[in-house]
DNA sequence: CCGATGTTTCGGAATTCTTCGATGTGATCG
DNA sequence: CGATCACATCGAAGAATTCCGAAACATCGG
């Protein structure tokens, strides 16, 4: 059922709003290899595990830290990313998951 | 060459802009099926071939036609859609090619 | 040429987004 | 505990978006 699309879903919308910013686009590309875009020498723990931390995403991004931190949040929401504390850093990492459904839903009903 | 991808692509971020907005994409979703979301009778030419005038989206958005024209022109920016002018009518077809490959660019890049 | 019709463009009001600095919270270390 | 570090949240200023009605433009019919 269900086969007459009323109106677009607003989880498709609240991801494509996320990703509609040109900065919080790139990060989100700078996660799909955190060892090609930050500084390894420098993790707290493996980018491939628990993503980046905050720290060093606002370091690549040069904007100001709350502006970060919310963008990071933003991504979170829309179901991008994934967090997880160690210690006292927040790292973020990509969900692959969620976002090739993102994509095949694009496909599907875009 | 250019394999370290430094920001993302401007028209990459143009249509994901437009798509950001739950009317423009449900206006490009719409357009998927056009003979099945506007009235067939009423059409002044096929709109398989040129599209769906801007009076019959407007009908179905509820929107004031300004704003509908404006939306449709954003999103031929974006180069989601194409424009035809048939006599008085302009007509609004999406462009499935490039539509297609923003989806495949999503898939790669995102 | 006139008037009517479809569309675009312009100007503006309300809302949202972007980004910052300041402040709050939680964890670590001495 | 107290200081400090990483991060989140708050409040605010400026910019952009959303949406409208009015006016301009284009096209057709008479």
């Amino acid at each position: 059922m269900a086969e007459t699309a009323t109106s677009p879903d607003p989880g498709l919308v609240d991801a494509l709003r996320a990703l509609s910013n040109p900065v919080r686009l790139q990060l989100l590309m700078w996660l799909r290899e955190p060892e090609r875009h930050f500084p390894l020498e420098e993790a707290i723990a493996d980018p491939a595990e628990v993503g980046v931390c905050v720290s060093h995403i606002q370091a690549r991004a040069g904007l100001a830290q709350s502006t970060v931190s919310a963008y990071m949040a933003e991504l979170q929401r829309a179901g991008l990313v994934k967090a997880t504390r160690v210690g006292k850093w927040t790292h973020y990492k990509r969900d692959e998951q969620r976002i090739a459904r993102l994509v095949a839903t694009l496909g599907e009903t875009l």
